[in-house]
DNA sequence: ACAATAGTGTCTGTTAGACAATATCAT
DNA sequence: ATGATATTGTCTAACAGACACTATTGT
């Protein structure tokens, strides 16, 4: 009809150890394209919009069939519609980001429960190595692997990375990345990962009490050999992320 | 193909003279439906995209056909693809956002020259009029009119409204409303007309000279009756606007 | 006692905002 | 001189960041 087909994509992020230092570092799951154009690349998650189904509703389920993962956030990014990013096709991508935490990744479920996404040609890679195209043999030291990527989403991930640590900086978005409660000391390790250095304790402290977005349950985290930390939790009924008069958008998976 | 049209419309913002306050205000220009859905109301410009073209192409080229203006700033804004925006076909809206300046509003063109929009078909409306649904009985008093907006443009027009404030608050996008030269006070009359609210002038002009996005031409304009303003261009050399890695997104039309 | 992390206090430099004071034009 | 706007100066409150200090646990 239109002669423009239209898709959507997804930018995961998760916070999963670092494949050498261990520590927990921005990682996104890409999938590997069975079929041309650019087989055998990996991509982002994504698929074809449903007639039938919102933009948003679209993201939230190729996202879980290609790659298991239940988001705790999802928001949509940018569309993508340059002439020639699909060759010999016209597409326009409708890109959406999402957070998970740890407890939302489907490591490869058993066979008999869920959709059955490949979880062969699923992986999870290091996000500041995923932003510009892979040049192997640049000189720069490449932590993690670097793969180039599928159509255009190089230039994607680098936008949807730009966002999330501008918005971790004036939002409380990191709780996508948190369960139900958490210490201050959880919740700064996040922003720390989110925006790779670290922050001063007291100040962080201080930022996010001012905030007014978290609460303190009054329970304490003990076990530990040094003072036991105080628990909080986010405040609901503060907006978790201003997005203005779009409100909150949300799959339906939050919690 | 797919049974999902992809259309574009573009939110146009210009500084008007307040239909009875006669001071500047936001103003969008609308164009009335002369065919099913919503037959008779008013709409934002846009158009269906053109297979051939790139989305903020298709935006720049509806926007100029539909109303005559040449924007001198062009943005994506967002996806809107609810599956009930439009009644009995499912319709994807890529929405981009844009300012002119008053020079670049072409007041009902000579028949001869330029393309041929329907003037008639054409009007200004006062922004903060439209960014909620009209509801003629609710006793609040209605400065300009505030007519009744097809598909989802109400929401559209308020979600464009929060991104232009906000954005003027943190960036240089306040050019977009200005010529190649100003005086201070023209700038922070643009901003106090965005805002909707006085500024201090002393205060506003350490801010914009701190954040150097301007320069003094070192000329000065005489002729009022009071002490001569200097001449401040842009500093060309600074991005007008921090877009993150999409960088400027300009229609070609950019002066 | 010691190590380790939690949490508080204090200082400094920067900035936003209110507002006073001075400068320079046309009339 | 007067009125009008431009431009500079000053004061205060709020805030971010650096960093010293105290608190409380397990070993």
């Amino acid at each position: 009809m239109s002669g423009i087909r239209l898709a959507v994509s997804t930018v995961i992020f998760a916070l999963r150890p670092h494949p050498e230092s261990g520590r927990p570092v921005l990682s996104i799951p890409l999938v590997r394209r069975t079929r041309d154009p650019f087989q055998g690349l990996w991509a982002l998650p994504g698929g074809w919009v449903d007639p039938a189904e919102s933009l948003t509703a679209s993201a939230g389920r190729t996202l879980v069939e290609t790659t298991g993962v239940r988001p705790s956030y999802l928001e949509q990014l940018y569309t993508f519609g340059a002439l020639d990013r699909s060759p010999g096709e016209r597409v326009v991508s409708v890109v959406y980001w999402a957070l998970v935490r740890p407890d939302q990744i489907g490591e490869r479920p058993a066979p008999s429960k869920g959709p059955a996404f490949d979880a062969e040609n699923v992986a999870w890679f290091v996000a500041d190595a995923l932003g510009s195209p892979g040049t192997p043999d640049d000189g720069a030291p490449r932590t993690g692997d670097a793969p180039r990527l599928a159509f255009d989403h190089h230039a994607i991930v680098t936008y949807a990375l730009w966002r999330l640590r501008t918005k971790v900086e004036y939002s409380a978005i990191a709780q996508g990345f948190l369960g139900s409660t958490f210490t201050l000391s959880e919740l700064r390790q996040v922003h720390e990962a989110v925006l790779d250095r670290e922050l001063d304790p007291a100040n962080f402290r201080r930022q996010v009490e001012a905030s007014g977005t978290i609460v303190a349950t009054g329970e304490h985290v003990l076990g530990g050999r040094h003072r036991p930390p105080r628990l909080y939790r986010f405040d609901t009924s503060a907006p978790l992320v201003d997005n203005g008069p779009l409100g909150e958008l949300t799959p339906g998976e939050m919690s």
